[in-house]
DNA sequence: CGCGCGATTGAGTAATTTCAAATCTAGTGG
DNA sequence: CCACTAGATTTGAAATTACTCAATCGCGCG
C-alpha cells in the first residue's frame, strides 16, 4: 500500500519497515475544514505539518490588515510557522487551510528525538532544509530581478496546480502585488 | 588559540581536538584580493566558504546589466553559490570579494563525507540551514510587509558593521530599490 | 590640483496602488 | 430550472511612489 509520507522521506533515505513504523509513530493525525486555522499569531507552535490532503497557507497580517503570503502548501508538502516552531517563540504568522485537510503533525521534541536515535532521519530533514533552503534564495533572487509579470509565470509554470485551487488574489498576495495588478497583467 | 572555525563549530556541536582535526583537514585556505571573484556565473562551483577574514557579495547581473545582491558575507559567515554549490549545476550568480579576503574552503564531497561519517556533523550543518532557512523567509515577509524605509532601519539595526564597509548603493541593492530613491530615504 | 568614486538632488516619466464601481461565477434554496 | 447571493475578478481614473536620466556635490588619494 501506498504511505505517501514513507514516499516521500524514501525519495532520500531508504527505510526498512521497523524504521518507518518507529518514525511514523511519532507523528500525530488531524484533519481541517475550510477556513480553520492551524497557527495563529501569538500561538506557540507545537507542529510542523506534513500535508497529506488539502492546501493551506502561511501569511501575515499587517497593520493595515492587509495579508501577506509566505507560503502555500499541498500534498506532499510542509508548513508551520517555521521561525516560531524551530525557536519555540509566539507565531507571528497565521496558517489556515483553504481547503478540507489532513495533515501529519510532528512536535520540534520528537523531531530532534528522530534526528538524534537515526542518524538517516537527520539526513533527511537536512536533505529537506537545503532544498527549502535554496528554494528561498531562488525566490528572493526572483523578487529582485523579475517584473511581477515573470514571476507569475514561473509560478504558473512551476505549479500550475495551485492555480486551480486558490483564488488569484492569494497569488497576488504571494508575489506582492495587488489583485487589480495582478488582474491586469494576466490580461 | 583562537581557531575561528571550531568556535563556529562548538557554538553548536562540541568537538574534541581529534574530532576538529579531522573536520579541518578537509578545509582549504583561499586568499582574495578585492575585487577579486570567488564564483563567476556560468562556472561549476566547487567550494562552500566560511569567511575568516574580508566581505563578500553574491549578486545576479540581469539583461539589463543591473546587479542584484543576493546575499553578503562577513567574518564567521558562509557564502557560495549554493543552488549551483548543492545541485552542481553551472553559477547563476557572481560573488566577489567587496575587501581582502581569507577563506576556509570545503567541497560539495568533503561535505557530505563529514555529515556521512560524523553524525555531529549532520547535526551541525542541519543546525545552520534550519537557521538559515528561517533568516530567508523572515526575508522574504519583509519584502512582503515592510517599506522599503523599515527594511533600510531593520538592516542597519541588524548588521550595523555591513554598513561601515560596503557603499550604500550596494545596501540598495540588496533592498531591491535605486540608490536614488535610497539615499533620499536615508535623508 | 585633479581624478574617480560614491552620494545627493531635481525633474520628468513610468508603474503600481487605491478607491469605486461594474461584471462575472459558483453554489444555494425555492 | 431559475433567482439570489457571496465571493472573485475586472475595469476605470486619480493619486502615489519609485524609477530614470542628468547634473552636482563631497571626499580621499595619487
Amino acid at each position: 500500500m501506498a504511505d505517501p509520507l514513507r514516499q516521500h522521506i524514501e525519495k532520500i533515505v531508504p527505510l526498512t519497515d521497523a524504521e518507518f513504523a518507529s518514525v511514523a509513530s511519532l507523528f500525530t493525525t488531524k484533519k481541517l475544514r475550510k477556513h480553520q486555522f492551524l497557527v495563529q499569531e501569538g500561538e506557540t507552535v507545537a507542529h510542523e505539518c506534513y500535508v497529506l490532503k488539502g492546501c493551506l497557507r502561511a501569511y501575515h497580517l499587517d497593520n493595515a490588515g492587509k495579508e501577506h503570503i509566505l507560503q502555500f502548501a499541498m500534498e506532499d508538502w510542509w508548513i508551520t510557522d517555521f521561525q516560531a516552531y524551530f525557536q519555540q517563540t509566539p507565531a507571528t504568522v497565521y496558517v489556515d487551510c483553504l481547503q478540507d485537510c489532513e495533515l501529519l503533525c510532528l512536535t520540534l521534541e520528537n523531531r530532534e528525538k528522530l534526528c538524534a536515535e537515526m542518524h538517516k532521519m537527520e539526513h533527511f530533514f537536512r536533505m529537506k532544509l537545503t532544498a527549502g533552503f535554496v528554494a528561498l534564495q531562488q525566490r528572493v533572487l526572483s523578487s529582485l530581478n523579475s517584473t511581477i509579470q515573470q514571476r507569475y509565470e514561473q509560478l504558473l509554470a512551476s505549479y500550475p496546480q495551485l492555480f486551480q485551487r486558490v483564488p488569484k488574489q492569494l497569488i497576488a498576495a504571494y508575489l506582492g502585488v495587488s489583485r487589480e495588478t495582478l488582474s491586469r497583467l494576466a490580461k
